[in-house]
RNA sequence: GACGUAAUAACUCAGUGGUAGAGUAUUGGUCUCAUAAUCCAAAAGUCGGGGGUUCAAAUCCCCCUUACGUCACCA
């Protein structure tokens, strides 16, 4: 049976608009990876959604005094248009609040719950009166007992670094109203993750042997170790997957959110008469999750543990692609505290320059350690590497052909071995380039790509073709050469740069179909192939742009 | 405080045991097919500090310093 892919990329949270972290963490790998294996012909289903549950947004709701369903609303609409518009290829982007979720979640809620599976235990936490609401221990503020801070959470002091008990905080607030919260017991099921203590050493022995980050590893290892807190995985609170029979009880967003790719799977499914559980119910079958730091233990131990106590069919992941987080002018991106470069924002002021944001967030992807945005680089990308190396190669090999050859690839020619053996140097980039993909080095394989421009650039200068007579063998020979070089690139950006790919094919002439052979030897722009005029692709970026920077900062 | 990640040329980074690499910026030059782009060359680093293992360490081990991140009922 042939292999299937499930390709996820972790589900953004409505409570804001999609962000330059969101596109370089997660869903720029996920598309780099899902467009390589797409072009070998996999199969492959490319999916994410939007996480619409949880405290903030009900907090978020009632600060604007708005129905949660309106924020979940405004926000799911805006990112699924904006990720479309960046060209991620997608095969479906669901949402959390759908029902089709709050069922199949439940489903394994009761299964669970009837096997005895989770921990019944009694909790005291901070109620809000006013509100009807329990209150996270983040949504608590007060003065740390230890260096005083004024706006220490209930549960750690941001200051000192110490983690607190509820009661040692002192005047604590409710970050709704400012009064004083009252304590509360509640009763809530918790996963029980001590008596789960050997499932989880299996996994981390799993995960060793499928070679994941050692970020994954040790954060198991690490969790192994440590005072095992059991975690509760339902809230009482009125907005989220409503539990049946237990009134004002929901699920932990994150027991839910983590099903969300199985969820929209059957959408997508249901939506193309195909089998969803031939994806996720199959050994067959490899799942690779593209997720940010923050969520590894949701990604690593809450599915795995979830999931195969449901129902053992399930497949686990494959491998876990962690990126660490991409700082926006030095400083941590935030949703809340409107500190990032909001996709939608970029896209009114700046819809040409799609691919230059797509280099950018590849080329600075928090891969090993946290990287930084600026607007400075992104001018030297655009300027140096997209026009300067790129769109310059092009345009240059488009001109010459235009000018000297009618605007047809060269026939008459007649390869020495020193040329014979360039082109075979051209027909294993390909390769290269994928051998990176699979192995998750995005930035590498994009620098990878650039060097065939670059490789052009340089063949180009040395052969000096202009200085030669016209049909001359030698002149012909160079300008097919020149022109393989071309046909590679072409073919080989559709895996980052989709609207120059696009750009690219009417320029040359050709059909999507020719992508299929990429894996074979084979020269893209045959022998008399006619070509069109030389159009510019990418466009500069001067002084004046700083000022439409700037409305996107704000 | 605990744990994690990192520290390599002015800048951004690559390089996991075998004579220090790339791009940008700088300086000089070449070319005109090309979006003042390209291409060639020069200059630039006792690879954070100290110790250890080894014939051999940027790379493995230990200690220190500095920066960043995480620390669980936020997502």
């Amino acid at each position: 049976m042939k292999k299937r892919f499930i390709i996820t990329a972790a589900l953004p949270y409505t409570n804001g608009n999609l962000h330059i972290g969101h596109l370089s963490g997660v869903f720029l790998p996920a598309d780099i990876y899902s467009r390589y294996l797409r072009s070998l012909k996999k199969k492959l289903i490319f999916i994410s959604g939007s996480d619409e549950h949880g405290v903030s947004i009900l907090i978020k709701s009632i600060k604007e005094n708005k129905n949660p369903k309106f924020i979940i609303n405004k926000y799911h609409k805006v990112i699924k248009k904006n990720l479309k518009q960046m060209n991620i290829s997608l095969d479906n982007y669901f949402r959390t609040s759908n029902k089709l979720h709050h069922n199949f979640s439940i489903k394994i809620f009761n299964k669970l719950l009837n096997k005895n599976f989770f921990l019944k235990k009694e909790t005291y936490q901070y109620y809000d009166k006013d509100y009807n609401l329990f209150l996270a221990d983040r949504f608590v503020i007060g003065v740390c007992p230890y260096c005083k801070y004024k706006e220490a959470y209930s549960d750690f002091c941001e200051k000192c670094g110490i983690i607190l008990k509820q009661k040692d905080l002192k005047n604590p607030k409710s970050i709704l109203t400012n009064k004083k919260p009252i304590f509360k017991s509640t009763i809530n099921y918790f996963l029980n993750f001590k008596k789960l203590l050997n499932q989880i050493k299996f996994l981390k022995k799993k995960f060793k042997k499928l070679k994941f980050s050692s970020k994954i590893i040790k954060y198991i290892s690490n969790f192994i170790k440590s005072k095992i807190n059991n975690r509760s995985i339902t809230r009482d609170l009125n907005w989220g997957v409503k539990i049946p029979h237990y009134k004002k009880k929901v699920l932990y967003v994150w027991f839910e959110a983590i099903l969300g790719y199985i969820t929209s799977t059957i959408n997508w499914a249901k939506r193309n008469k195909k089998k969803w559980y031939l994806y996720w119910k199959n050994k067959n079958s490899k799942l690779i999750n593209f997720i940010g730091k923050d969520n590894i233990i949701f990604h690593s131990l809450f599915y795995p543990l979830i999931i195969k106590n449901y129902d053992k069919n399930y497949i686990l992941p494959n491998y876990i692609n962690v990126n660490e987080f991409l700082n926006f002018n030095g400083k941590k991106i935030s949703t809340s505290k409107n500190r990032a470069i909001f996709i939608n924002k970029f896209l009114k002021y700046l819809p040409d320059f799609v691919d230059t944001l797509r280099y950018t967030l590849i080329i600075d992807m928090p891969i090993n350690k946290d990287t930084n945005f600026t607007w400075e680089k992104f001018k030297v990308y655009n300027n140096n590497y997209l026009i300067g190396i790129l769109g310059n190669y092009i345009n240059r090999v488009i001109v010459l052909l235009n000018k000297y050859n009618n605007s047809k690839i060269p026939s008459k020619i007649l390869l020495n071995h020193n040329q014979k053996k360039i082109l075979k140097y051209i027909y294993k980039y390909p390769k290269k380039i994928g051998k990176l993909i699979l192995k998750f080095k995005f930035k590498l394989a994009l620098l990878k790509f650039l060097n065939l421009a670059r490789f052009g650039n340089k063949f180009l200068s040395k052969t000096s073709p202009w200085l030669m007579g016209k049909n001359t063998i030698e002149f012909n020979n160079i300008l097919f050469i020149s022109s393989q070089i071309l046909g590679y690139i072409c073919f080989l950006s559709n895996y980052f740069l989709p609207n120059f790919y696009k750009k690219m094919l009417k320029l040359l002439n050709l059909n999507t179909n020719n992508i299929y052979n990429i894996k074979n030897k084979i020269n893209f722009l045959p022998c008399n192939h006619k070509i069109n005029k030389s159009k510019l692709i990418f466009k500069k970026i001067n002084k004046s742009f700083y000022k439409i920077f700037n409305k996107i900062n704000n």
